[in-house]
DNA sequence: TAAAAATACTCCATAGGTATTTTAT
DNA sequence: ATAAAATACCTATGGAGTATTTTTA
């Protein structure tokens, strides 16, 4: 049996006429009768009651028509899931994103993929940037938010964001009032808050760099493993810090934002994903990123 | 796309070698790499990862293999089901039936058939013999049990039982002590009690010429529609009655039932059905009892 | 006699076979 | 070097076509 048979067989059964149901068909009627013959005898059972004059469904054709309704719904059924799975629209997609990105860059990210693909199940990982390159390398996440676009092997990445720093200060400090560009050798002297180098080596290393330039090493007071709380503490006097500016939304009332003159750092942001992608969820997610988000978010 | 598609795809899903799958499905690997390649490129999606060494499923595939194999036990349902229709044993019966028949011949045919066909549904419509040949007609019973196996236009029968009629007496009727076969004169001056003529003609017009050949007219000071009012008002001792045999287990405590010598009339009871039988499960009820029931039943 | 399915035959598309090549391990 | 899939080409089964017959309303 072939699924040629039961498509006859649900033409005729529906025309009750082998020669409208051959014009449908676009066959000649002798094959058909051939066809849907060759069926009833392959199971053993007659489906049609013919005379000469009219056809009519057995009883055991009207259940067997219920039966290949069914099966072929099953059939576009499969087909339909196996192509959307294909163009990455069923599924899930585990996500890794540093604390960082998710004030403004993985919000934007997840609102505009969401909408294009409903159907996708979107698991979150927060996660340090070193963590994620091995969480991908052991497929725990699919892509990744990071600020150390390194070349690492086997990951590809791309660019999302790249933002300046911006000195962060307690609403106390002296400097607090002017709001024109800074200049970074003012806080030669104040303590510094950071996160630590191990929860970002880039951007920990950045900001020692940008005040080696300026001149001077700084003293830094207290590390800490979130940026969030590097604001707390800022905001409580207990230091300064240098933060990339799209933090500029937390802690707005406690704590002042300045801009920086000529500051040889700005942190980067950078989606990572395996390069030979497994998955076409994972690379739908990846294209529509680079064609979707990236242009909006610069 | 065909069957034939879909049972080589699942072999491979199941094999993840062309080779081996191609043994297992009786065919060489060429053209079985060949329909598999068809297969993705008619859903236009690829089913497996081939590298040149090894076979494995897609995300896709895996999904695929699923709906497959549910596709396939849709199609051995169906089949399994049309078969089963077919040979009469899944679907419904309304099987008509008199009211003398409830107190032996319909539990006997019923209980054998049950046991042989447990999946069919039987509906049981109680009717008189005349109102039995008018349901048959109309398709609102497949078969009934009567007791006037009259030849009708389109009808057949098949006799089951026939039995002779004995006289029921009130326990406290002077003949009722004796226990030798009764002469029916001697009931000459009692009154008589029977189902009226339009319920059961056939018996009725019998029992008449039973009494008529005895030599006298009985004198019926009572008619109802069930014989089981005939036994009540015989226990009541409004009068005596001739009765099918088979009744003799109803009120044993209150009727007194005596066989009668020459009696020129015997009921009968018979299966009728539509001479062109539309379903195969009627036909294997009337075949079954037929070949089945009326063995035991005489 | 007219409409519709069945039968008889013819043809060619394609499923499946054999031989060989390619490629990754 | 070898195992396994892909490629190339060939064969023949059987699906579909045309012409005709059969049947019954």
């Amino acid at each position: 049996m072939e699924l040629r048979h039961l498509k006859y067989f649900k033409t005729v059964a529906e025309e009750l006429h082998f020669g409208k149901a051959a014009t449908r068909l676009n066959m000649a009627q002798p094959p058909l009768s051939l066809q849907i013959r060759q069926l009833e005898e392959e199971i053993g059972v007659p489906l049609f009651h013919r005379t000469k004059r009219s056809v009519e469904l057995t009883q055991e054709g009207e259940v067997f028509l219920e039966k290949v309704y069914h099966l072929f719904d099953n059939l576009e059924d499969a087909i339909k899931t196996v192509k959307m799975i294909n163009r990455g629209e069923v599924g899930e997609i585990v996500i890794g994103f540093i604390a960082t990105a998710s004030f403004d860059l993985l919000p934007t990210i997840i609102k505009h993929y969401r909408k294009q693909y409903p159907a996708v199940q979107i698991v979150l990982k927060q996660l340090t940037s070193a963590e994620q390159i091995e969480a991908l390398q052991a497929g725990r996440i699919q892509v990744g938010i990071v600020s150390e676009p390194i070349a690492h092997e086997g990951i590809s990445f791309q660019v999302l964001k790249q933002e300046p720093l911006v000195i962060a200060l307690p609403k106390e400090h002296p400097l607090a009032s002017e709001t024109s560009s800074a200049d970074l050798t003012k806080f030669a002297n104040d303590p510094f808050v950071l996160t630590s180098r191990k929860a970002n080596q880039v951007y920990y290393d950045g900001v020692i760099n940008c005040c080696f330039q300026a001149g001077f090493s700084p003293q830094i007071v207290q590390e800490t493993g979130e940026m969030s709380t590097v604001l707390s503490l800022v905001s409580s006097g207990i230091g300064v810090s240098l933060v990339p500016s799209s933090i500029k939304s937390l802690l707005q009332n406690e704590v002042v934002y300045r801009e920086v003159t000529d500051l040889p750092f700005t942190t980067v942001n950078a989606l990572v994903w395996q390069s030979d992608i497994q998955s076409s969820i994972t690379q739908a997610f990846v294209d529509f990123v680079k064609d979707s988000v990236i242009p909006i978010i610069r």
